[in-house]
DNA sequence: CGCTTAGCGTCTACAGTGTAGGCATCCCTG
DNA sequence: CAGGGATGCCTACACTGTAGACGCTAAGCG
């Protein structure tokens, strides 16, 4: 991954190939992935890469730059091929590889629920936009109309943010607490405030993420294609 | 809201009522409301508390702790009181109840979607996870069972935050720029590349938050209510 | 070939952060 | 009125992001 040095720099054992914007943010994200985000200090990437600290604000101008290059890269992964004519069966595919996605950095995700709140649409790094893009185009092919298309892309969208967000609050119970611990954690609460969800405890143990998004993603397109199909769309039941 | 001093502290001015938690987390909320996030420092806390930084560790052993009962604090606004026999009315009424939440509390939903996501259920202060459990009680007064309760809940509570999520994504972009600024920040994306998003500039401008949620839950509840109670609701085809 | 020039890597330095520990002081309780 | 536990304030430390200045290195030009 790292052969673009055509430096002649290191002729004693070659530790030091030239830098690049990719390694940075690359090494960045392993980082991230393996310690958290705050692993991720300028000191700490820059010792990570055998570099001063200083020599990444050539590649970063900010720390936050940098994280919105962490994000950026991460939704890169997600590649979204338009193989298939129906747009149904692709938001569904696009909804699972995301979780997927979200599944394999759970670090990030909050990155990616939360640098977008902090920077208006238009100067957002294009890789982060793109899947917005291709998700866009993906509808107006099937047939949508602009506006059309930003109502499902949205209620969409969001359902996905919503679903990884819930599905990752219950995996860290599942890592850092067996079932046991977890029911020691809900008898803290006391019991006559709380019945519920102490009631809850033996199911909240088995939690099968991959089924519970696909179970959501069918009610909201069955939802959404029968709510385009009735021009008579008002809320009212 | 700050009657609790029977202190005679004061002859001279009485600057210095007795501290106390509710009050110390309230100005954490009124600084974070005002200024974001960032703002929240120990030192600028105790500056606008008139003390010494070094105090507010009584009343919050951390940052973060005093982070989670900031983000407790809002939650507290939200009271779900079982006023009507429907369950769909009533998690209707709610979900708009938790949107004006957001909105009212824009600078603090980062906390609300990412703490949970650095604390095990067990764990998290109460008031944080009242909301969970009122829902599911009245989930379970609605007749459901727990563990189809708790599925209703996670679509239900998934899909808001995600709609939240979107819609504060959207408002920063209409409070920093006006649609002649959106679309030129939009112009800087290459055409070629961006031809959807560019072309829904217009669009973009007039966003009915509120509209688009109560559509939004409509179509999950009619898909809830459809896929319990037809028995052969498994995922599989 | 020698010189310039622009980039790059490294060092030092500064303001600001969370937080541990130690006093002095207050107020409430007995 | 005396005790005592809680509270308020201060100093100090390790660590953060980042500005600015210094030398080296490598490439372009005469």
């Amino acid at each position: 991954m790292t052969p673009a040095a055509k430096t002649t720099t290191g002729p004693a054992s070659g530790q030091k190939p030239r830098l690049n914007q990719e390694i940075v943010l690359s090494t960045a994200l392993a980082l991230v992935d393996a310690e958290g985000l705050d692993a991720l200090t300028m000191r700490r990437l820059g010792q990570e890469l055998g570099r001063d600290p200083m020599g990444l604000y050539r590649y970063a101008a900010n720390r936050a730059a940098l994280l919105d290059g962490v994000t950026e890269l991460v939704l890169n992964e997600l590649d979204v091929v338009p193989d298939h004519p129906d747009w149904q069966v692709q938001l569904r595919r696009i909804a699972h590889d995301l979780r997927l996605l979200a599944l394999r950095h759970p670090n990030v995700v909050p990155l990616l629920v939360t640098r977008p709140l902090s920077t208006p649409l238009g100067l957002r790094p294009v890789g982060t936009l793109r899947p917005l893009e291709q998700i866009l185009s993906l509808l107006s092919a099937a047939g949508f109309a602009p506006a059309d298309a930003l109502h499902v892309y949205r209620a969409y969208y969001g359902f996905i943010y919503g679903h990884i967000l819930n599905e990752l609050q219950e995996l860290i119970v599942d890592a850092d607490e067996d079932e046991a611990l977890l029911r020691l954690g809900l008898h803290r609460l006391p019991a006559k405030e709380f019945p519920q969800l102490r009631a809850l405890a033996p199911f909240l143990a088995d939690y099968d993420g991959e089924a519970e998004l696909d179970e959501g993603i069918s009610i909201l397109l069955a939802g959404l294609s029968a709510r385009l199909a009735d021009p008579k769309k008002t809320t009212q039941p």
